[in-house]
DNA sequence: GGCCAGGACACCA
DNA sequence: TGGTGTCATGGC
C-alpha cells in the first residue's frame, strides 16, 4: 500500500469516527493566533480559559494587548501556564502585526506561505507548529500542523520520513495528501481527536484504527 | 502527589 | 543533529 493510500485510508477512518466542524471555525483569526500560542504545551480548556479572560477584559485586539503591562498580560493568561513566555510570545506577535503591511493582521496574513511562515518564525515563542496552525486555520493556507499526536500516529503505522525534523514531516504529508486547506484542517483535528482518545495502555496495538472496533476491544486504542 | 497536556528554546555532547 | 532541562498551570 503506497503513503497515499494509506494517509487516505486513515482520514476515511477517522472522518467516520469523529466529528470536527466546529474545530476553529468559527473564531476570529485574532482568536485563532492568540489561541494557538495559548495552548503550547497544555489542553485547550485551559488555553480557553485564557483566551476568554483576554476577551472579557476587552483586551483582545493587536491593540491593546500592544500596550498592555505585561503583568497585567501575565495574570490575564496564566491558566494557561507558561504565562511569563507565553506573555513575551504575544508581545511579539503584536510587534510583529504591527510591522506588516498596514500593521493589521489581515495584512500579515495576506503573505505567502513561505514569507508568512518566516515572519512568524521570528518571533522568539513561535516555532514550526504554532506557525503553521496560524498560517493554516488564520491564514486559510494549506500548510500541514505536524503536533505529536500526527507523528506517533504515523510513525505506527509505518509512515516516517528519513530523519525526522518537522519540516520533512511536513514535506511528507504534503507529498502524499491534496493540498487543500479544508482537508489539512480537517485530518489534523482528526488526529489530535484521535490522539487524545487513545488507549495508553496496550503499545503493541498497531493497526487498529483502520477497523471499526478495535481487535483489542477497546475502541481507538492507540 | 505524580503525570500529562494540541511547544519552544537554550545548552551541550 | 539529537538529547535534555526548563518554563508553569490545572485536571485527573
Amino acid at each position: 500500500m503506497t503513503t497515499r493510500v494509506l494517509l487516505q485510508q486513515i482520514f476515511n477512518y477517522l472522518k467516520n469516527e469523529y466529528d470536527v466542524s466546529d474545530w476553529w471555525r468559527n473564531e476570529s483569526a485574532l482568536e485563532i493566533c492568540v489561541g494557538a500560542i495559548l495552548v503550547q504545551n497544555t489542553t485547550w480548556r485551559q488555553a480557553h480559559v485564557a483566551l476568554k479572560q483576554l476577551i472579557t477584559t476587552g483586551n483582545l485586539e493587536i491593540n491593546e494587548i500592544k500596550k498592555l503591562d505585561i503583568l497585567i498580560l501575565q495574570k490575564l493568561i496564566k491558566p494557561s501556564g507558561f504565562y511569563r513566555t507565553k506573555a513575551n510570545t504575544l508581545k511579539g506577535f503584536v510587534d510583529l502585526v504591527s510591522q506588516s503591511k498596514d500593521g493589521t493582521l489581515k495584512g500579515l496574513l495576506s503573505l505567502d506561505s513561505e514569507n508568512l511562515r518566516v515572519s512568524l518564525l521570528s518571533v522568539k515563542g513561535i516555532g514550526n507548529e504554532t506557525a503553521d496552525d496560524i498560517i493554516l486555520y488564520a491564514a486559510h493556507k494549506p500548510s500541514f500542523v505536524v503536533d505529536k499526536y500526527s507523528q506517533r500516529i504515523f510513525t505506527r503505522y509505518g509512515i516516517q520520513p528519513t530523519g525526522s525534523t518537522y519540516l520533512k514531516w511536513q514535506t511528507l504529508i504534503h507529498d502524499n495528501v491534496d493540498k487543500d486547506v479544508l482537508k489539512f484542517q480537517e485530518f489534523h483535528a482528526l488526529l489530535v481527536r484521535l490522539g487524545q482518545d487513545r488507549c495508553k495502555t496496550i503499545p503493541e496495538c498497531v493497526d487498529c484504527c483502520l477497523k471499526s472496533v478495535c481487535k483489542t476491544g477497546l475502541k481507538n486504542c492507540m
